[in-house]
RNA sequence: GGCCCGUUCGUCUAUCGGUUAGGACGCCAGGUUUUCAACCUGGAAAGAGGGGUUCGAUUCCCCUACGGGCUACCA
């Protein structure tokens, strides 16, 4: 088995957005595959019909391709496939691994009542199982796995270890419903042998399920896939991820303004690690991924931490791809997009700006004086380093400007020489000078931000601001 | 209720019976500094609790506590 060629899936469910969770699932998927030379296939899981929608799983292709996870082939519906999974439910019936199951749900429901009032467990136990078909009614009714009630099941989970599971602990899971679709149990698993995946990596809270739905492979006959079910992510609190604290789709992520491979980082580090490694290329990380280096215990969400390794990202980023992130982010967070002038000199400031932020709005912020244009419009604290004796200062710094090269060297000596003529502080000097070049009190140095203006620009906004 | 899984600094983690329990983020103190970020130095900070097994347990076993999952004609 371990020499087939490598199969792997994301099957989400279209009940609304891609959130952090599943993304982490997406990733270990495609980690594994991609880091393998296999394949890794998408498959939508919509048979619940009244909870999918087609913008669901729009949201979550799109999720997916922002986070730069491309899947093989088209993405399946499972919901496409229910005459194949009926098939396989009536190949069940016909070969004894399945039965008709006739009780009403308000049956069920009693059972399950004075089941749990007496304290027995709750599974239901089908009057139908060993019925002669010839007795049947002719009534609606379900389909059921005969699932086995001695000996025990063994799921061999490449995260969990073997976990075993008595069999008189499973019941006899509805595989087809009185209206003739198929549930999911059936449906993942038929879904999964046709499709050929060989590992399925999924989240923890399907572990019980596995055993579950191994009665299905061995009623067909088919080869059980190697398991990893890894555990889900809690918030920054500890807590099971609901949408009142952190479980965001990615599409806020794109807002908030992380780049896809930090967040792709942050994401592979959560819950598996290579050693001491924090910060890792896609390269290394399709390198180093594996099943065995995922914890079984669930990874609380930090944000600083993503910070951290964003900032590292957007300074390793190629300015090419910093500004398709920023245009990413633009459009996620329905701000203006960049004009051709912008996006021109904001690659020429790029140098100076990539290994100052946190994420791409800070990166904006820093990035202003480069994207305005004069007059320079000062924000408050701007104005306080514009006060009469700053403009004084500029106006005698000026001068000093007109015949240098315009080069680092040149203008640190043109500044430097002043600031000790006038007995001032660098910083003094500075100030004012950044709140001319850029109406910003947060900026590149102010040597950065006169090479990139240039002579001209820097001269003429100098002057608008002494004047 | 039944079954299953988990529990190392605040957080993510290393350790695969013998370590001063390591690293990273964050935090605190100091330094550097033209703002922010960054950077440098130092610091505080952990094996849930109780039993075993063993010469020796964070590591193996059991119990308890706490957290999580499953227990649907949801996925």
């Amino acid at each position: 088995m371990s020499d087939q060629p490598v199969v792997t899936r994301f099957a989400p469910s279209p009940t609304g957005y891609l959130h952090i969770g599943g993304a982490r699932t997406a990733l270990f998927n495609w980690l594994y595959a991609r880091g393998r030379e296999g394949t890794f296939l998408l498959r939508v899981e919509d048979t619940d019909r009244a909870r999918s929608t087609p913008e669901a799983t729009q949201a979550i292709l799109d999720g997916l391709t922002w986070l730069g996870l491309d899947w093989d082939g088209e993405a399946v519906s499972q919901f496409a496939q229910a005459d194949r999974h009926a098939e396989v439910a009536h190949a069940m019936l016909a070969s004894g691994g399945a039965y008709k199951c006739f009780s009403t749900q308000d049956e069920i429901e009693a059972d399950r009542e004075t089941a749990r009032a007496e304290g027995r467990s709750t599974l239901f136990r089908s009057p139908w199982r060993d019925a002669d078909p010839a007795t049947h009614p002719d009534a609606p009714f379900v389909i059921r796995v005969k699932a086995p009630r001695e000996g025990e099941t063994v799921i061999r989970d490449q995260v969990q270890g073997d976990v075993t599971i008595r069999n008189d602990q499973l019941d006899d899971m509805v595989i087809l419903r009185s209206d003739g679709t198929p549930t999911y149990m059936l449906a993942v698993v038929v879904d999964d042998h046709d499709m050929g995946v060989t590992h399925v990596i999924r989240g923890d809270d399907h572990l019980n399920n596995a055993a579950r739905q191994m009665t299905v492979y061995a009623a067909m006959g088919w080869d059980v896939p190697v398991w990893a079910h890894i555990p889900l992510i809690h918030g920054e609190d500890g807590k099971k991820l609901s949408k009142r604290h952190g479980a965001l789709g990615v599409e806020a992520w794109t807002e908030m303004g992380y780049p896809a491979a930090g967040l792709r980082n942050y994401l592979a580090r959560l819950g598996w690690g290579h050693g001491d490694d924090e910060f890792f290329t896609d390269a290394q990380a399709l390198e180093w991924f594996d099943l065995g280096g995922i914890k079984k215990s669930p990874a609380r969400l930090d944000a600083k931490k993503l910070d951290n390794l964003s900032s590292q990202h957007i300074a390793a980023m190629a300015d090419d791809d910093v500004l398709k992130g920023i245009d990413a982010y633009l459009a996620a967070a329905g701000r203006p997009a960049l004009d051709a002038a912008q996006r021109h000199d904001l690659a020429r400031a790029m140098y100076c700006l990539k290994d100052r932020a946190r994420r791409f709005p800070e990166l904006l912020e820093k990035a202003h004086f480069v994207l305005t244009k004069r007059p320079i419009a000062p924000d408050e604290k701007a104005a306080k380093s514009l006060d009469p004796v700053s403009r004084g200062i500029l106006s005698e710094l000026t001068p000093h400007l007109q015949n240098d090269s315009w080069s680092r060297d040149a203008l640190e000596q043109a500044l430097n020489g002043l600031a000790e003529a006038k007995e001032l502080k660098f910083g003094q000097l500075a100030a004012p000078i950044r709140a001319a070049l850029a109406g910003r009190s947060v900026t590149p140095s102010v040597y950065d931000m006169m090479l990139v203006l240039g002579q001209d620009e820097t001269l003429a906004r100098l002057n608008d601001a002494a004047g």
